[in-house]
Formats: structure tokens, C-alpha cells, sequence
DNA sequence: CTCGATCATTGACATGCATCAGTTCAGCGA
DNA sequence: TCGCTGAACTGATGCATGTCAATGATCGAG
């Protein structure tokens, strides 16, 4: 597909979605890493979206092929237990990977849903391991963004009541949203309560007693 | 230090601790590489131990440089919050590694606790990615490693009450320990509570009905 | 052996949260 | 406009698990 600016020699789209023109460098793979090698890592990257709020980017199952990157919206990861409850295994804002947890297995084992509209950048596995094994930044700060997910769960465990629970999700989705005062919540309760295993009846509660 | 066997030119010690040689070798690092890759890796590997039990391996706070591999016996890892409630992340037994969580921040985040006799593999992170860079089949297996441990910690969360939390963590620690019928727990009750987020009281209550 | 310390077990009681049920409200298509 | 549907909210109730307390069991030190 081309488009009427391809003759002016310079298309938008394609700077756009450009990783050194992305506003999420300094979040994303591309982070420390000098021009040349940021377009290197360019070249194995696809925009895809925008993913319709409700669409899936992969499902439970699904053979392993690539991970993303939120470039902007959120999506929501769940599965669903052997009793049919619904898990939300985590919430991924713009400039944070999903699907790192599928590396291993081989398989992905949950489904990723758009909480509105998304578009992501595709990452497929083996380029991108190819290309980090040439680039040092590169594979250190896949290292750095794995090891901070696993930081990120112990983190919420020192949560006990379903209080600090609530209190440190807002602290976390606030801090990831970038520090703007008024804190935009894209999912709905019931996701909220599945993700800090509540009942959505506990997460309305709190939310009036926090309006106090 | 030198010993008598040195003169012979064959130094057990030195052979009993060399990654091609480990009964490990399938769970850990070495895995899938060539016997050529496998002598790099074990040029930048130290053994350490053993530890006795109650010793720390590190602590919170401390600078983060190495990761490590247990090669014998089970490591801890636990932190205190703000109330000063003891809070355990994990048990690492042989083949595992430690300290993974500790590559985005830099800093270790929570205590390791020798609960048995221990010895480990200490692996300077520096000279690991430096070497990982080089030997694309290591890149896979530091990867794949982390992506087990975020899958471990969804696959934990599927578990509601106490006793599907128990159950699954009692089979978590069998298939680890390699699949015999007679399962010795290391720990004491309380650090099982303290991993599912139980009271002792529970655990205990729960052994009872098991047996049963 | 005895003392002290730690761990495990069991009982009685308290409570935080899940569950169930009902109401209100906003969005939306017919 | 009218229902229909799903989300949010609120109240009543029950239960699983935490908390507190007491008793044994084990073990190492002296």
C-alpha cells in the first residue's frame, strides 16, 4: 500500500512509527541504545493496530511467535482456571512488553485483549534474539525489562488487605501513566477485582470509602 | 590453596565442579550448549559453599553482581514490608537460579537463606551477559529461565483457598525435587505460610486434613 | 537430666471478604 | 420513547481464614 506522500520521498507513517521518533524510547527496547542500532532494531519491528477495544492480539494457546510493545491504549492478559474464574495475569500500558512469559513455554498461556483502542509494535522472538545477540544494549535491556516484571510481582505480594491491594494498583497504574494528577482507569472493575483476586463488590466498597 | 591432588595432575575438586560434569547441567545454564561453550561458561563460574544452614547468601540492599545456581541443598528468598512482616518470594532448589529480579533495579531486593546444607554457582552478571552475547545458545537459556519464573508466579495465582494453594505448591515442589514418591519439605511450616500468604495455624490445620 | 528455644498442633473466637440479592443508572438499538 | 443490557453500587448474611492462647514434641546446650 502506498500513499501520496511516498512521492514526496518522505512518508509520515513510516517516521512515525519510527523507534527513534516513538515517544516511548526511553521505556521500550529502544532505550540506551545509539541511532545506528536503534534502526537496526527498526528494521525487525511491525506496527500493528489500531486494535479495536475488546479485539485479542493472541489467545491462550497460541504458538509463540512474538512479543509487543503497547505503543498506545492498554492491554488487559487473563485465562481462565480450571473452574472457569477468570484471571487478569496483568495490565500493560504504553511502553511495557507483553508476552514475555510465553518465551519458555513455547505457547502463549493467557489471552491479550485491547481495553480500548491499541496498536502495538510486533517483535518477532527469533529476530529479536538474533539482533540482541549482536547488540549488547539491546539484550540488556530485554534482561532489565524481564527481570523488572519479576521485581513487579514480589512487589505486590507485601499487599495483605484488600485496602493496600486497591491502594497499591492506583500507586502503580498512576506512577506508569506518568504522573498525571487525574488517574484514568480504562478497565473496568471487574477486571481490576479479577487482577487483585477481590470480588467486584470489594473493589466498589473501596472506591467510595477512598472517595472519603 | 593447593592440595595433594594437584601433583597428579587431576584435581578432583576442580572436575567435580565443572559444569560438563554437573548432574545439573539439563535444568541450569548449560543447557543445549556444546562442550566447547559449556568450558567458557564454566571459566567465569565459582563455586561457593557449602553454606550452612541459616547463613544468607546476600541481602537486601546489597549491590547486585552476581546471579547464582543451586547446585545442592535450598535457598530462600524473603523480605520484610513496612509492618515488618516477614514475606517469602521463593525456594530455589538445585538447577534453579537466584537473584534474577535483582538485574532491573541493581540492587537486591530481598534476603537468600540457606534452609539446608548449600552450595551454589556464583555467576558475575557482568561477565555472563558479556558471554552471553557471544553464545547465542546461553542468550536462549537466561531468557528462557526468566520467562519460566514469570510464568511460575500466574501459574500460582490460579489458586484460590488455602488448600488448592497448598496442594499446588506441594506439587510444585515434588516435580522440582525430580519426581520421587517420598516428599521431604526443608522448610518449616511457617515459611510455607509465610510463600501462600497463610497463617502457620492454616498450613498445619491443613497437613492434618491431608493426611486423611 | 534439665532448661530454654523453636516448631507443630489444636481449640475458641473474631473478622474481612465473598456471596447473594436488589436497585440504580447509562448506553443503545428498535 | 421504550425496553434491554451491562456496569456500578449497596445491604444482609455466611464462611474461610486470621488471631490469640495453650499444650506437646524435639533438640541442643550446659
Amino acid at each position: 500500500m502506498t500513499s501520496p506522500s511516498d512521492s514526496s520521498g518522505f512518508n509520515v507513517t513510516s517516521l512515525r512509527r519510527a523507534c527513534r521518533h516513538c515517544s516511548l524510547r526511553e521505556l521500550c527496547l529502544p532505550m540506551g541504545l545509539c541511532t545506528e542500532d536503534v534502526k537496526r532494531l527498526e528494521g525487525i519491528v511491525n506496527v500493528k493496530g489500531p486494535l479495536e477495544r475488546g479485539t485479542h492480539l493472541f489467545r491462550e494457546g497460541d504458538r509463540f511467535r512474538s512479543i509487543y510493545a503497547v505503543r498506545d491504549g492498554a492491554i488487559k492478559t487473563y485465562s481462565f482456571d480450571s473452574d472457569g474464574r477468570e484471571h487478569v495475569h496483568g495490565f500493560h500500558l504504553p511502553g511495557e512488553l507483553v508476552g514475555l512469559d510465553a518465551i519458555y513455554p513455547r505457547v502463549n498461556r493467557c489471552n491479550a485483549m485491547a481495553l480500548e483502542k491499541t496498536s502495538v509494535c510486533v517483535l518477532p522472538f527469533t529476530r529479536l534474539a538474533q539482533l540482541a545477540q549482536e547488540v549488547p544494549g539491546l539484550q540488556n535491556q530485554v534482561l532489565r525489562l524481564m527481570s523488572k516484571d519479576l521485581s513487579q510481582t514480589s512487589d505486590r505480594a507485601t499487599d495483605h488487605t484488600a485496602e493496600e491491594k486497591l491502594a497499591g494498583f492506583l500507586l502503580s497504574i498512576a506512577a506508569r501513566m506518568g504522573g498525571e494528577d487525574t488517574l484514568v482507569l480504562m478497565m473496568p472493575r471487574r477486571d481490576i477485582a479479577r487482577y487483585l483476586r477481590l470480588a467486584t463488590e470489594t473493589i466498589s466498597r473501596l472506591f467510595a470509602r477512598f472517595q472519603k
